[in-house]
DNA sequence: CGCGGAGAGGTAAACGATTGCAGCGGGTAA
DNA sequence: TTACCCGCTGCAATCGTTTACCTCTCCGCG
């Protein structure tokens, strides 16, 4: 399969293995004319270093693993084309996992890219308990970074967004929209961003005075079903709120879909908000009004951590919790002044 | 990194490397004690092989790559996490690339994949003719199958659905619906499925008496944005037909939000088609009429193929190409009877 | 009693690169 | 002239497995 080795451009090119290994990869002085030589040599032979060969001697492969919960989200989507973006600038390659929303098999991906020696790991934990024994012990043997999501227990690097921040800035737009009152539709709490977001909402709800209720509050998934399925459940039972505030788009989009087959009207009726701001929701019938997650940045952060943690060993240096402040934006599924 | 090896375990138990490489993974028989005593210090000393090591050896890796042309089009995600589940079942891993719908990241893409020794390549190539010079050199060296799109000029595996049939199954069905006058909305023809899709739609358009037009056909590329734009072009530019037929849901999407805007209603006025069946054409309003990928299929069928050629060495067999026949998912966006 | 064959285990040579160490000129200082 | 240093090279060890080949033992059979 590898056809041309190093032997073979060191006897073509007169000189040995070692000198070759010097001249391509520039690890010591090598005189100008051998370089030449060597070069030259490999050029003919159309040679190229083998990375499995390389990675074994110096424990190191240029890879490194991401696992994301679930690769259908277009969050993650995007979140997994800007890191890989990233990792091109540092020459380094991209072992993608899908963890299926599931800690058990996320926790076989983490160890297939632990035994694979990836450089490093960035992972999206699907689960904040769940998913620690996993996390924690892959961090013990590399650097990693979590992103988005972070699991309890666990010192790691983290980077995302301030969801609580976020979480003001929405419920403040609402609340200028001239809602009074808010449901928050939103995923059962077993990972850190679903819960902050739900305090966050909860907390500036309470301080700008718009009425919740246990009643309002709706936990499902992370999919545009249940935030159809939980419309549902909200107009059967009884009065409903000004605002609904969902914890991602893809509620957010079941959500206005949900109200326009019930024919309550968005945004006159009732105001929805979502949160990540993929690509679909300026397609949804009102565009709709979101959180903006700074995907380009939070991925330059995460490589970035993942270098620095490179140099000294894993655990090395005290974690680093970047959190980003991510800018609302608003289309038609709110009302404005 | 990689703390204990296949020596310590050999220690441990007592025997030689060799004896515990065969109790491990089976390459010839050993006895039934020694295989316990191996088995029991692997597991006390929690040793797993290196891959790497292994890899080295029999040059083989156990890792597909796929490249995929943007893993921002939701098409190709599902395509992406369709194949990940298929290659689950053979312990196989995916190392997955985005060409940035850029030959020549594409070619580099490729060129890595091969220097790192990945037992096989799936590439949906993102041009029809630039793509051609890197898949052939990539399929000379390894089994390459190629998704959804190939490239002119070589003989690859091959797998994908039939786009002229399922292009019959759009005509019919929007001439059913009444229409008989119809615009393409595409893609610049520079890739397989564009050529192909654009070739069905005008073929049976003119089997079935529907009347199209160059000042009908408008090819940009896969996008919302670009479907967007093209009603725009279509209603400056004087008469409007009665269907849009778009080369996939992006375009038609964008289209659908596109005759919204201007009051052009759908699908009374104007019936609109996409094709891909992404997860986001049940959201749209109204909910579009698409043509269903069995990505699931696709995916299996592409590993399968690549399993097959690995037994044989590369071009050792005829290439086989699979068009599977897609299904018509009737929706909103089209009248029915 | 001898011989052949089978079954189990060990020895060591790969796989293809990197790199510590040593050798070897040649230049410089004493 | 000698001693030393310095800059290039080459030798060979090394990374962790797998596997071809060899050895040893045991058993059955003629």
């Amino acid at each position: 399969m590898q056809r041309v080795t190093i032997a073979d451009v060191a006897r073509r090119a007169g000189v040995s293995t070692a000198t070759v290994s010097r001249a391509l990869s520039g690890g010591r002085k090598v005189s100008a004319d051998v370089a030449d030589r060597v070069r030259e040599a490999a050029q003919e032979l159309g040679y190229a270093v083998n990375p499995i060969a390389r990675a074994l001697r110096v424990s190191r492969t240029d890879t490194v693993g991401m696992v994301v919960p679930s690769i259908r989200n277009p969050f993650f989507t995007a979140l997994v084309e800007s890191v890989e973006h990233a990792l091109g600038a540092d020459g380094k390659e991209l072992l993608l996992c899908d963890a299926q929303s599931d800690p058990v098999t996320e926790a076989r991906r983490l160890d297939a890219l632990v035994t694979r020696n990836v450089d490093g790991i960035i992972v999206s934990p699907c689960h904040g308990t769940d998913s620690t024994p996993a996390v924690q012990r892959t961090a013990e043997r590399l650097p990693l970074v979590q992103l988005d999501r972070f699991v309890g227990g666990t010192s790691t690097d983290w980077v995302g967004v301030d969801d609580i921040a976020a979480m003001r800035a929405v419920v403040e737009h609402v609340r200028e929209g001239g809602a009074r009152s808010a449901a928050y539709l939103g995923a059962r709490l077993t990972n850190s961003s679903s819960e902050l977001r739900h305090a966050g909402f909860l907390r500036h709800a309470e301080e700008l005075d718009l009425e919740t209720g246990p009643q309002w509050t709706l936990l499902g998934d992370y999919s545009v079903e249940w935030g159809e399925r939980a419309v549902g459940l909200l107009a059967d039972s009884g009065r409903l709120p000004e605002a609904l505030v969902c914890a991602d788009d893809l509620i957010a989009l079941g959500a206005v879909r949900a109200c326009r087959t019930r024919g309550i009207t968005v945004p006159d009726r009732m105001q929805v908000t979502g949160f990540d701001n993929i690509e679909f929701t300026r397609l949804a019938e009102p565009p709709l009004t979101t959180v903006d997650q700074p995907t380009r940045r939070i991925a330059d952060e995460a490589v970035r951590l993942l270098a620095d943690a490179a140099g000294d060993g894993p655990a090395a240096r005290d974690a680093a919790h970047v959190a980003l402040v991510p800018k609302l934006v608003v289309r038609d599924s709110t009302r404005t002044g």
